[in-house]
Parts: C-alpha cells; structure tokens; sequence
DNA sequence: GTATATTTATGAAAACTTTCATTTTGTTTT
DNA sequence: AAAACAAAATGAAAGTTTTCATAAATATAC
C-alpha cells in the first residue's frame, strides 16, 4: 500500500542504499543515477518514513518542551522562540503543558524519552531532587528555560531573577520613600522564591520591616491583583507602592485601584514583572521589569542544539540581561 | 548500552513476544510470568522504544498541529484545548507554527506524515484546493479548527463567523442609527472574508451604503487598531462606533480613542471579537463576540479520535454556538 | 483416561531505513 | 596494458517492537 524505499530502489533498478544516498544527500552518487532515482521517487510518490528512518540512525530531529502552560501569554511567547529556532535547525517540537505539575513534569519527561526524542527543554516549577536526578540519567540532553536550578547542575537560560526583583524594590522605595507592597502567586515555584527574596533583599538595605499585611499571595492570575487590591484598601494605611510579580497580576492591581476610585500612579504606583505584550496595552501602561521572554526560548534551544551536535558549550548557566521600562503606573 | 525487550527476555527467561505482553497489559500472561517480567524490567530499568513501538505497530500516538502562531493569545488558548484532550485519549501533539504562510503549512504537513503522525489538526488561513487535495490524499485523517473549508469537504469545527460579525454589525446599526466602521486584518484569510461579510450584510439589511473610509484593515496587531482610531479621527465625521474582527485590535482602538482624549464608550462604541482573557482586562471592559476558543480545540481534537479510531461520526462539520457579551465598550 | 477446549507461551516474520564493509565500475598513471 | 586509485553502488545487518500462526500446557467434559 505505502510505498517503501525498497520499491524505489526495485523500480529504479538500484540498491536501498543507493535510494538512501539520494533522499539523505549523498555525494557519492553518479548524477544519472540521482536523476533517476529522483524520477522514480516522483513518480510512485515515495515518502520517507520517519519512524523508520529515527530507528535505525538514532536520531529523530524532534525535541520535547515541557512548559507550565502553553495558553499562558508568557509561556507561549517564549515557546515561540523555541520553535523558531528549532525550525532553524530543522526539528520538531513535542509540546506538553505540565501545570507545573511535579507528577506530570516526571511522567512527560519519560514519555519524551521514550518517544526517543533528541533532547528536552524543560520549563517548570521546582527542580527537585527527583528532577535532577531523571536529568542527569537522560539518554538525551536537556535545557532549562526560565527555570532555576538550584545545584546549578542542569544546562538553563534564565535571567536574574532575584536582582531584577531586588532592584525594583528598591527603586519603589527610593521613589515613595515607604514600605512597598508585594504581590504575587503564592506557588511554590523557585522564582516566585527568588523574586521575594529581591524584595525582602531590598527592604533590609533600606532598613524597613517586611509587614506581613502588605505581602499577599494568591493564585497566577488577573483575579489575585483585584484581591490584592481590595486587601490592600481594607488596611488603616494603604501601601503607597506595589512590586508584582507578574505582569498578568499587575493588570489586576491597576484595575482593582481604578474600580476602587483610585489613580494610578498618583495615590498608588505598580511595578510589574516581565513585559507581557499586554503591558503596554493597558491604561495607564506598565512599569515593567523587561525580561527577554521570546530570546530565553530562542537561546535556550541554541544551546540544546550544542549540546545535541556535541558542540563546545562556553556558558553552561546562561544568565540575560533584564531592565526596567519605566512606564505610566510609577511615578 | 540501552537495553531492549530482548534483553529483558533473555534475563527474565520467556521471549520477547511475553514480554511486549506484559508491557501492553495484554491478560493472556500468567500472573507468575507476569510477576517475573515486570521484576526484570524493573531491574535492567528497560523503557519501551516507542520509535519501534511506531514502526511495527504503525501508530505513533503522536498527532501533528498546526497552527498559525502559538505565540497568538487566541490559537494559545486554543491549542490547550486540544492538548488536553489530546492527554486524555494518550496522545502527543507535534505542534508547529505555519505564520499562515501556505508554503509552509504545505511543507509542515509533509514533514508530520513523514513523521506518521496518527492525524492531523490543520489551523490556517486560507484552503486553496492545494490543501484540500494534501488533506483528501492524507494517509491519516484531518480535522480543521477555527478555519473555514468552503467546500466542507474537510471534518471541522468552528463557529458561524459571517452570523456572528453580522449580529455585532447589526447591534451596533440599531444602537446608533449610523453606519458603523469596520477595522480588521487585511489578511486574506476565509475568516476574515467571512466576517467582512456578515458586516456588509448587516449594512445592506440596514440600507447603508458601505463608506470605504469607515473600513480600516491593518496587519493583526494591537497597533492596528491605534492606526485605525488615529484614522478615524482625521476624517470630517467619525463613525459613532466600530466593529473590529479582533479583540487585539479592539483594545488598540479603545486606546487609540482614549489617547484622543475620547471616551468609550459615550464618544464612540467597539465591539470586538473572540473574548481572549484580556477582553476583561482592559478598561473599559470590551464587548465581544464570545467565540469558545478553548472548546473548539477540544472539540478538534475529540473529533480527530473519532476518525483515528474508526468511530462513527455523526456531524462532519461541526459548528459551535457564539454569543454577544455585552460589557462597558458598548452603551 | 482420552478428547476437546482454553489459556499461555513461543519463534519467526514484518515493519522501513541507515550504516558499514565490500564489491564493482571507471579513471588515471606509468 | 597492467596497476593503482577513486568513485559509485551493493548486500546484509542492525535497530526494536508487534503480530500472527503455531505449539505447549492446563483445564474441562465425557
């Protein structure tokens, strides 16, 4: 029924190997020979099998990526740039959404393994123990992206996250003066541990007390800034500055302030965290710290193709830049 | 070095045929023997190859998507739709993104048949007849999402996009009594053909006249709609409201109008489309076309089983109901 | 206890391509 | 024209699993 290399090879009156040599472009094929191998490929509409052909090389150009959430405007960015690059080096990607999930994460990453991939790029909550470990035993290389590794064992893209945090803080302070709020997902994720870590970081330089009415945390989403919000404005003394942790939490907490009659940035200012397309989309724009979503996808494929050709790899633990984009919600 | 179900057969003293038993939960094994092998697999820690698994079984449990950018909010959180279904049925999904561009999804299908993928979930622009006779010559079956075949010769699922924009259309018509402009996506994709339609038959029913001044079409971006305001606004009138055939593009034009120092909606309507997460994001709330973005990668998805499974199937082209969310951007 | 049916286990073939050692063909050199 | 070399082509093995026809073992019926 489906046409098999062995049929070209009967057809054109030459070996499998000669068929081979002409699909895969080989040089050692006499050009008649090619053209009529070519020919007959044409005529019976010969197709190569993948599956046959990533037995028998080992090799089956298609990745796996693991990521949190693939509808999350974050996550899909940066899976954006994964593929891009991956499209470059001609594989395909192998895409599961884990809800950071650790379970999940551990059984997608051996269903990868047996679907053979060339290597995983793995983006998650918590690297545990059992992380590292299932890393380390891989057949296959594996990457980071935007996700910390604690050990510092495992190949990973990421920007600095504790720093950016910290630096936003401290810059809220420096421009209020008071204590800031911090809002953020309660998940047990290592940065949302970093990011807090930046903020208490820039608290104690700045010789203030963390004071647990002005931290709140609830889920990744809008609804939690609205919270926040509404937390916030219950308090004898309202925060005169917030440092969110995520853009989508931040949109919340500019709306929730609005909603409740007050002006962003004059009576509260909004710090968020990694430039979502929609931070400028909002009114007033956001205060942002800019992380390189789509490049930490793009760089963190790079540098699994290095690791999948054997290439020499100079940085193992790639740290990007970030920045802050002083918008409308900051003074 | 790796090891293979012949070295676990060897080890656990039966043939490979018991052990692949095993490993399927087929039940014509003794449980003893059962016992022995599962022991044995558990000890040399053999993992099935799911690349032979595919060879000699000819299904890889693998479908193929594509999709025009996963990065895009709306076909994100479409493709989690079909990534959850896909989970529950023990699928996995090649995702790849065609930038609607025909040549490459010409060739992405290509590749995912190479690849044997069990079936195909085709999003796109335009179906030339070249998609077509791909998709009538697939091996495996195809299902469309959200992407209009006008010879409903392919299984699909969308909504009725041409009723949808024309009730939008026709709201706005008896909410002002003057012809509402048009911004969109100059694409030439059969959705937004679709759309323009149900605008120009809501125009048509009304007795107006098209004003090619109140049509403003740009690339899908936010920043469209800003154009498409800024636009607007240089004409001698500008139109008392908008229909925009995305959501995207309709928080550009609410920006754009507020920029202006306009209010929305008193000074002028939106009605957008999709209802992406954001809709509710944005002051003041945007009313929308609610499209189940989500249920139609789902639905997809379910309805690309049924084809791979030999399932009967009732309805080949399946349309899903909309609805008008009316929120703060419409009186 | 034999015959029959059922369950359990087996060996070999099939699936399709790449790879590698080897042979054949063709060209160049002397 | 023989020898040496390079280019082109080949055959067979390897890769791992499923499948199918068949065999062996066990259970059931008479």
């Amino acid at each position: 029924m489906t046409v098999t290399i062995y049929d070209v090879a009967r057809e054109a009156n030459v070996s499998m190997a000669t068929v081979s040599r002409v699909v895969n472009g080989n040089p050692n094929v006499k050009p008649t020979t090619r053209k009529k191998v070519l020919a007959t490929i044409e005529q019976l509409g010969y197709r190569p099998n993948a599956v046959a052909r990533g037995l028998a090389s080992k090799k089956t150009t298609t990745i796996g990526a693991i990521i949190p959430d693939i509808s999350n405007i974050f996550f899909s960015e940066l899976a954006r740039g994964i593929e891009d690059i991956a499209t470059m080096y001609k594989y395909n990607i192998i895409l599961s959404s884990s809800d950071q999930n650790k379970d999940k994460e551990i059984e997608l990453i051996n269903t990868m393994l047996e679907k053979q991939v060339d290597g995983i790029l793995f983006m998650g909550g918590n690297i545990t123990e059992e992380h590292i470990h299932q890393f380390q035993t891989s057949s296959v290389p594996v990457v980071l992206a935007s996700t910390y590794d604690p050990t510092d064992t495992i190949p990973s893209v990421n920007i600095d996250y504790e720093l950016a945090a910290y630096e936003a803080t401290k810059t809220l302070i420096e421009k209020t003066n008071q204590l800031p709020a911090l809002v953020g997902s309660q998940a047990d994720t290592s940065v949302n541990t970093l990011k807090t870590n930046g903020y208490l970081r820039a608290l104690k330089e700045a010789g203030m007390e963390p004071n647990e009415d002005y931290i709140y945390k609830g889920s990744y989403a809008y609804s939690t800034g609205i919270e926040a919000m509404e937390h916030f404005l219950k308090l004898e003394n309202r925060p005169a500055s917030v440092f969110v942790m995520y853009d989508e939490i931040a949109l919340g907490v500019i709306h929730g302030a609005q909603d409740n009659g007050l002006n962003v940035p004059e009576d509260i200012e909004v710090f968020g965290f990694d430039n979502i397309r929609l931070a400028s989309m909002v009114r007033p724009k956001l205060t942002t710290v800019v992380q390189p979503t789509y490049d930490i996808g793009a760089v963190g494929m790079r540098l699994l193709t290095k690791y999948m050709n054997d290439e020499e790899v100079e940085e193992k633990n790639v740290v990007l830049p970030h920045r802050m984009e002083f918008r409308d919600s900051t003074k």
